[in-house]
DNA sequence: TGAGGCGTTGATAACGATGTCACGGATTGT
DNA sequence: ACAATCCGTGACATCGTTATCAACGCCTCA
């Protein structure tokens, strides 16, 4: 057996990458002529340019960023790190878009990721991004702090949290009017004679659902109901979950006439339960966060809409603003919901 | 006033990062051997390991990736470039959660954008992700022809095309079963009676969009129906459009009895239209591309529905195979769609 | 006409990491 | 006991680019 090896991609065929010294040579000119023309700097006469930016092409040259990186002075790698709960969610893909947006007018690249509330993971990704040199983070969090992150921040790379407030930093976050939004849908339901309205919860840790249920529960409050009357159901993690924590609650002795399910995915359960149990029109429902064709199904979905768009916008803008030496305050910036009125959530007790 | 300026983060309290050689200095060793322990690489004592591992902590080091790739010998970033359709969209992200599972698990970061059918956009987006030296690209188009990419091919950088085959190089593609998914919608709409089916495609130059519309003619053909029974409509590049679309079919002096509507918006818009001129119950309906909640509408929608994950998945198995120095030849493999039926794809004419 | 300035250009060092290689000390084999 | 080997380690060159600076030629103005 020889030595031959076959590493990785066919070293036989693989053609080496033009550099800047490759164009240089090509155009008869310095390397720095070549850097000069490639990122547009002044005083290099239109006769050199022509040449060098013939040459580029012939070649096919694409400088390379990270490398010129190393020496620039301003250290920019043109890239934002995006931590979101999930890519193949809709939420969290409204907010990349909108952050996507705002990158590409400035030639930013986004690395995006999906969280899956899952702290270890969280750290995971961060360092990842991190290690890229990304010029800015957009986060959502998942682990208890996010106190790990003082050095970066010490360090002078903008964070922004979305959808989440952080924990143990000062930090500029971007989140719904969560409680507020939980309590207009709250309202909503006691407004049209319900008692006795059911919270569907997502896991305690998510602080989301913490903020939701607090809305939901201060809402009551004000309106004199006794918490007896208040079904708070967590640890709900999955549709699946959601269907079984309706069904249950319908074949307890005492079922709810209204529920207010604190999530998306949670709302598609409970309508998924409802209908099995033929109850879709006499239990009134209220979601948190739109779901896509709520308003064609029977009855139409009354939710508390979310506007991710604006969400990872406002996060985007945040982070370039820093990048361009911005230093507002950090605050928590709030997007507000807007409750969507459809049919399910004016559905009235014993109807 | 002096030359004192802030052009970026406030440089007075930026703190330098930590480099190897601030780590190597801190334990006490050379820079190498930080590198060694940081890459576990073998011939470390146990001592210097710890020593080194110490020293990294307390300057919350993270080595940068690109340097080390500038020198190293297999020039991995650990990066990849994935163009999709819009990011925002359920189908888009899909796939990007797939090849994201896929690459997290070696550590590989992902670059996703979105293509929005805009040849500009996709030259200027691969030219980003060349830039940055990703390892492998995987890519929907939207241009002409891809030609522009046999550098990088040649070079050896892995490229897989997803959604959408290639024109102009060779190279791996995974696509959807387009055709044959339209002919099984339009084979099952003529299967319930039907022979006046409308096809609602997108627009001319996306290639989906034709293998669809050649699924749906082919199997108009194969059954005997003549073309003037088939009414084609293109160009559809909105949900709005798809309803307006509809709205005229249906004003006609001859409607349809079924639509086939070859995408995922265009199917929702003529689901709007049909509820709206209270049709839904009396026109066929099948969509290719399946649609969230499609089974809880009245009716529930039959759909020819594809598999973004599988997609996804195969996409980026072959990209990190062919870093792996797979050399297996370059084909378009075909992922399978399946017919869900629910029911407004059963519904008969004159019914 | 000669000093000074400006526009254009390239040689060289440096960025943060890894590949190479050489060195010293410990271990092994005979 | 001595050579051969192996292990642990660090000095140095190097990857592709940009910052610095010096040099050159040409123009301007006193």
């Amino acid at each position: 057996m020889t030595s031959l090896s076959t590493p990785h991609h066919d070293p036989v065929t693989a053609k080496p990458r033009a550099t800047m010294r490759h164009v240089a040579a090509l155009a008869g000119v310095g390397v720095k002529t070549v850097s000069r023309v490639v990122n547009g700097e002044p005083n290099v006469s239109a006769a050199t340019i022509a040449k060098v930016r013939d040459a580029a092409r012939q070649l096919n040259f694409e400088p390379d960023i990270h490398a010129g990186n190393l020496r620039r002075a301003d250290r920019r790698s043109q890239t934002l790190g995006l931590l979101v709960g999930s890519v193949a969610n809709p939420f969290s893909g409204a907010i990349h878009r909108a952050v996507e947006d705002a990158a590409a007018e400035k030639g930013i690249a986004v690395f995006a990721s999906s969280l899956d509330d899952d702290p270890t993971r969280e750290r995971g990704i961060v360092s990842t991004f991190l290690r890229r040199r990304v010029d800015g983070l957009i986060l959502t969090t998942a682990s208890k702090s996010q106190g790990y992150l003082l050095p970066e921040l010490e360090h002078g790379t903008p964070i922004v949290f979305v959808d989440r407030e952080p924990v143990g930093v000062e930090a500029d976050a971007v989140v719904s009017d969560n409680a507020n939004g939980a309590a207009v849908a709250t309202r909503h339901l006691i407004e049209h004679g319900h008692t006795r309205i059911a919270f569907l919860g997502d896991r305690e840790d998510i602080w989301t659902m913490r903020e939701r249920r607090r809305g939901y529960r201060d809402e009551l409050g004000r309106a004199g109901i006794s918490s007896n009357d208040a079904q708070v159901i967590g640890g709900i993690v999955d549709e699946q979950a959601a269907r079984q924590a309706v069904d249950d609650l319908l074949a307890s002795g005492n079922p709810p006439t209204a529920i207010f399910s604190s999530q998306n995915l949670i709302t598609t359960g409970a309508i998924r339960s409802l209908r099995d149990n033929d109850a879709g029109h006499r239990i009134a429902l209220v979601g948190f966060d739109d779901i896509a064709l709520a308003d064609l199904l029977d009855p139409a979905i009354t939710v508390v809409a979310q506007n991710p768009q604006r969400i990872g916008a406002l996060a985007a803008e945040r982070v370039l603003a820093k990048l361009d030496g911005d230093t507002t305050a950090d605050q928590t910036y709030v997007v507000p919901t807007t409750l969507i009125v459809r049919g399910s959530g004016e559905i009235r007790p014993n109807e």
